[in-house]
DNA sequence: TGTGAATTTGGGCAAACGCCCAAGGCGGTC
DNA sequence: GACCGCCTTGGGCGTTTGCCCAAATTCACA
């Protein structure tokens, strides 16, 4: 199997950061640890040093690959939805499979609050809140929706805080708020 | 001023919660150490070990003490306003005014977190999230609003989403969302 | 078969951590 | 004034942390 050393160093790096994004939500941003990780991808602890500047960085690039992955794929299913109703039904339907203890909702929320402490993690997570935001009022605004980037700003907070409340109280029964949440989507 | 030891001990244990609190916003949950907790209070390092268990229980104590106080208050100022529009409008302001970036918001934030690694801290929080979550819908049941429950679900959530995203976005302008946001005050 | 660049190894370092504890105040009670 | 219980002090213990680095390994290429 030849392979140059630069397949195999891309291949580490990539190997680090599933690591990363697997130990993010089962022990949190702070419990991940440079030997942790080391561990978890199968290399010894000084590699973490050499693809990676710091810890932090790791982290912040693992994370940020997640959450754009995440909003990519959430994004293109709204699109195929023939009506807001039925985007909002098949949202709140995603938002309550996702139990909120369950690593991917853990990293979303991980990373929010890391992005309080570290400014680059912070400016990059806007963009991608900020471009979700804009994809979810231009579908809103396509469908006739009125006041599509405050319905959008609504909705994009619901979402992340019902994450929040679903993982306090798992018996909140989240597919039932699309009823109600449609009401946002009605003209005057 | 004749004080006895007990009072001493209650008045530096209170010290300590509030310098926990402070620094819970400050530095975030993980960044609260016993001495630079102890330092904050004025005390020796030590003292925080005879009054708590831990440090774990001491952020886990001061930080429900604040979300609990937090929470009653917004309940009181709901229920001066003479209809849930004006109670929505007052709502947004509020959130408006915290910018996402300010200790108490944080706090909140590095709580809802935190609970979701320590199982005491998590029964403690649902309890008064579940709470405020009832005023809200009995408030709003008061006012003929219908599907109470779903809308306070919604509201609370995306009152805690908000928070979060204003801290990414400054730009967002929370009051605003007041108007929209009215819609699922509306009956069928 | 040798050379060199990239990658990997694992131990080492200083710093910070939570928690502990013997010793020392500091009032209120006899 | 001696005693007693509560509180406070500040240093110490063992552990873990992020990051470093000289040496070893690997493989394409000469």
């Amino acid at each position: 199997m030849p392979e140059t050393s630069l397949e195999r160093g891309r291949a580490t790096r990539e190997r680090l950061l599933r690591a990363a994004v697997a130990l993010i939500g089962e022990v949190g941003w702070n419990g991940v640890t440079t030997r942790l990780v080391a561990e978890r991808a199968g290399v010894a602890p000084g590699v973490v040093h050499y693809h990676f500047g710091s810890v932090a960085e790791l982290l912040t690039a693992a994370s940020l690959g997640f959450v754009r992955e995440l909003i990519g794929q959430i994004g293109e299913e709204l699109s195929r939805r023939p009506d807001p109703e039925a985007g909002l039904d098949w949202l709140m339907g995603a938002v309550a499979v996702y139990a909120g203890d369950d690593p991917a909702s853990l990293l979303v929320a991980e990373t929010y609050l890391a992005s309080t402490r570290i400014p680059e993690l912070r400016d990059r997570l806007a963009e991608l809140v900020l471009g979700f935001r804009r994809t979810l009022a231009h579908w809103l605004a396509g469908h006739g929706v009125e006041d599509p980037d405050a319905v959008a700003a609504l909705l994009a907070a619901a979402i992340d805080g019902l994450v929040l409340h679903h993982r306090l109280d798992p018996g909140l029964d989240v597919a039932a708020l699309a009823g109600p949440a449609r009401r946002l989507l009605r003209k005057e």
